[in-house]
DNA sequence: TTCACTTTCGGCACCGAGTGCCATTAGTGT
DNA sequence: ACACTAATGGCACTCGGTGCCGAAAGTGAA
């Protein structure tokens, strides 16, 4: 079994300790990338830098794609739980724009790796191909919560086409951050998503 | 030099000819994807099957998941010139609409092709994840567009969201429209479509 | 200390996608 | 027969990813 499945909270441990974490080699991984480009660095080059085997490697991160979303799993059930206990009273729309927003606040310390990560995810062929892999659990959150809202299937049109249309301006409002250097990606957000609340009608 | 950039209609040709076409290696490896699924299926088989070597086979393809998509880039130049010859008066979202419907309007005969193609791409997360990289050249069309209509650079956050939200919910009308067999995809498109027009905030 | 047990490590061999190189083949016109 | 052109396909190689399995490094108990 897998180090980074293993690191449940058992009371004690026993067996040999993981040679490293997750957390570490991400870290790692992210600095050869920026420095040598994605699809330049291979997972013997990330291995040998870390002091691991290969074989290693992939107990750790299930494929060199995977390498650049960190926990994003971890990430997605805060946002799952946002949604959960948000007022019944409030809209709809706007329990969407608010935990969207929170999805997207990072400490400022945090805002100059979440650059490196996302211009290396966005940038990236591979990686941009990739993470449709991750957006679709992010829409399932989205979908299932819409189909509550609204009373139908979360597998049905309408809560499908709210997550997938949500989904589809968060990413435009990253790209549009990363376009700029000293911009602010909770407005940007904001502002893109305002446009889909009110609707293309006008246009 | 590839064969299929070669067939461009010169008077007459010189040289070898071309073992194959990609329209009916195309049509051959679906076959066998439908049979063995795409996942099984080696770049190997498809060449055996259709007598050619497998080097041969990456000068038609760029790679296995570029088979399904047939002549996407072709059938984008068609929207685009549909776009682009769009009545001034006629408001932006109504034309996309429209663009979007005929876009995805197939004679009859072809249904059954394509409900196989896009279950394919949709439900093989290789595919799935590869599209990502077709999608984005359709985006550009309609980002384009909508930046013409609202004199804005194409890159601008409107167009941009505009395109990306019509993308997700285009795609999710596909996959409503999979989900049972005998439905209308027009049909659907236009109830997604909808939709977006008219905003969510009613949500 | 030694033994049993647990968990991670990491080497090895293997598969499949994709690429650069290049001789060969199958056409054309002179 | 000869030059020219374009496609073919074999070969060798790189890289991501996986199954297998023995070795290493921890634990607690005898």
């Amino acid at each position: 079994m897998p180090p980074v499945v293993t690191m449940g909270a058992d009371g004690r441990r026993t067996g040999r300790r993981p040679a490293t974490s997750a957390a570490e080699l991400e870290h790692l991984a992210l600095q050869i990338f920026a420095e040598r480009g994605f699809e330049e660095t291979t997972v013997d080059d990330i291995a040998r830098a870390a002091g691991i085997g290969r074989r290693t490697f992939f107990r750790y991160f299930a494929s060199k794609n995977d390498v650049p979303w960190g926990d994003f799993d971890g990430q997605l059930e805060v946002m799952r739980a946002s949604l959960a206990s948000a007022a019944a009273g409030e809209p709809t729309v706007a329990v969407l724009r608010r935990a969207i927003l929170d999805f997207n606040t990072y400490p400022p310390a945090e805002g100059a790796w979440l650059r490196r990560r996302m211009t290396l995810i966005l940038r990236t062929p591979a990686l941009q191909a990739h993470s449709t892999l991750r957006y679709a659990s992010w829409r399932g959150v989205i979908a299932e919560f819409v189909a509550r809202r609204v009373g139908q299937p979360a597998d049905a049109l309408t809560p499908q086409a709210v997550a997938a249309a949500h989904l589809g301006v968060a990413v435009t409002a990253y790209e549009q951050w990363l376009r700029e250097e000293g911009t602010d990606l909770v407005a940007i957000l904001d502002e893109a998503l305002g446009l889909l609340a009110t609707g293309f009608a006008a246009f």
